[in-house]
DNA sequence: CGGCAAATTGAGCATTGTCAATGTCTGTGG
DNA sequence: CCACAGACATTGACAATGCTCAATTTGCCG
């Protein structure tokens, strides 16, 4: 594999779990145009209102989508990895309903929107193993309304952390149990709708019962089973074992 | 056009709004074998945790989705109208990640998994149409966690009391500012993350300020751009005039 | 060492929840 | 046509979870 194409294996990879994938479909997600770029934490990746001519792939570091009432309090609303497409949406929709921004530094390629969306109309296992990704995001956005609408701050937060152990684990970036949390306080608080003094009294307590262990942004779960009955957390809505089974092939 | 294929004809309006679709298209979608079938309010449509055979359309009547959190408390996730497919979803994700349960007396429209798969995989701009449909409601998710998590009680339900106009209204299903809301006041609350108890004290407070005008479950909006503001209101996130333009075709 | 962002802690408060009673409406059976 | 059941709405009194404001500490980086 060429330095160039290189960036897109963690993507492939995630498709050809997703769909049966024949050569051509390969080879037409590889020769896919891209520009890559570093960014910095909390720039801007996509600005709400706004129109993009290119979607955006994340290929390390992390990323968070977030929307600002008009009051001006902010609630981050999704949280994205290494891997992950933020800004699909640009593809095929019009203008961009939030703001993405960097979460650490990343690096993110950058793929015309005209170039998606020939491939979404000439490969169609290609168009449903995307389509599928954008579903299980779908998916996780219902699980953090039932997080914010239902659920005590002591349960929000750690549902918040057992859902970041998975998606790390499953990605290869985390010891199970065991990870660096790129958030500062008060960005948990905007992604569980808290203040940041709360979530920090909340990690305070968890850490005293021993349901976690910390070290400035480093997380460790000593008893997983305990963690995930405090949050409630049932890794159904992650779909993690998904890919379209052979009837579609 | 047959009583047969005549249920259709709200769902291919909305998709040939959302990407352009030739004949063989339009028969293809008219063409996709369906069973027709009534539900009384309440009744359930998916179940989490199981696997669906059959995609779900709303003929006529309302519907929601909702998630369980393990102490019993309920959310709910969406609310759905006549023309919404409820349950894409499950022609491509393995399992149901949460619950959708019939709001008011329903005509539903079911149909294959296999049917919808095969669609998919052989025409390109149905899938796509499919997809952006799917993509808006995902932009209603984010919506809601901001909702849900951001702002206090009285902006909440204004919230909700605005999206469902400007939903009705589009879909031809109300005068705007004008529409019969079917849901009780607990359902409400599941939706917005309160009480019963506390959706009453704040709807009777809308009234008494004469932001909305109720009878039983008839709402009127008599004064939108003051119930807007107090909602903290922007349609942006309906994706009202979306479609995939000319580039696309 | 100085500066700054982030984390931590305390004290008091308010929005929203809990519990419980009562009122209202609708449909049904006698 | 009326009485009653049951679901839903409304109201009151009180409690509590989480917020606000403000001060202080810690850790990081130049």
């Amino acid at each position: 594999m060429t330095t160039a194409t290189d960036p897109f294996q963690v993507m492939l990879r995630k498709f050809e779990s997703r769909a049966p994938l024949d050569d051509e479909d390969r080879k037409a997600l590889m020769a896919l145009p891209f520009r890559q770029q570093r960014s910095e934490p909390s720039a801007y990746i996509v600005r709400e209102g706004q129109r993009h001519e290119r979607s955006c792939l994340i290929l390390s570091g992390f990323a968070f989508r977030h929307k600002l009432t008009v009051d001006g309090a902010r609630q981050i609303v999704s949280i994205h990895i290494p891997g992950d497409f933020i800004d699909l949406e640009s593809a095929l929709l019009n203008v961009a309903d939030h703001n993405v921004q960097a979460l650490s530094r990343c690096e993110l390629a950058f793929i015309p929107r005209a170039a998606l969306r020939d491939l979404i109309l000439t490969r169609p296992r290609i168009a449903a193993a995307m389509w599928v990704d954008t579903l299980i995001d779908s998916s996780i956005f219902r699980e953090w309304v039932v997080n914010v609408g239902r659920r005590d701050a002591r349960s929000r937060i750690a549902h918040l952390l057992c859902e970041f152990a998975r998606r790390l684990e499953v990605a290869g970036l985390a010891e199970e149990y065991d990870y660096e949390l790129p958030m500062t306080q008060e960005q948990i608080a905007d992604a569980t709708g808290l203040t940041a003094v709360h979530v920090n009294r909340v990690l305070m307590a968890l850490a005293r019962e021993g349901l976690i262990a910390r070290a400035k942004r480093h997380v460790r779960i000593p008893d997983w089973e305990r963690l995930r009955r405090v949050a409630g957390f049932s890794e159904v809505y992650l779909h993690l074992d998904q890919g379209l089974d052979a009837e579609a092939a």
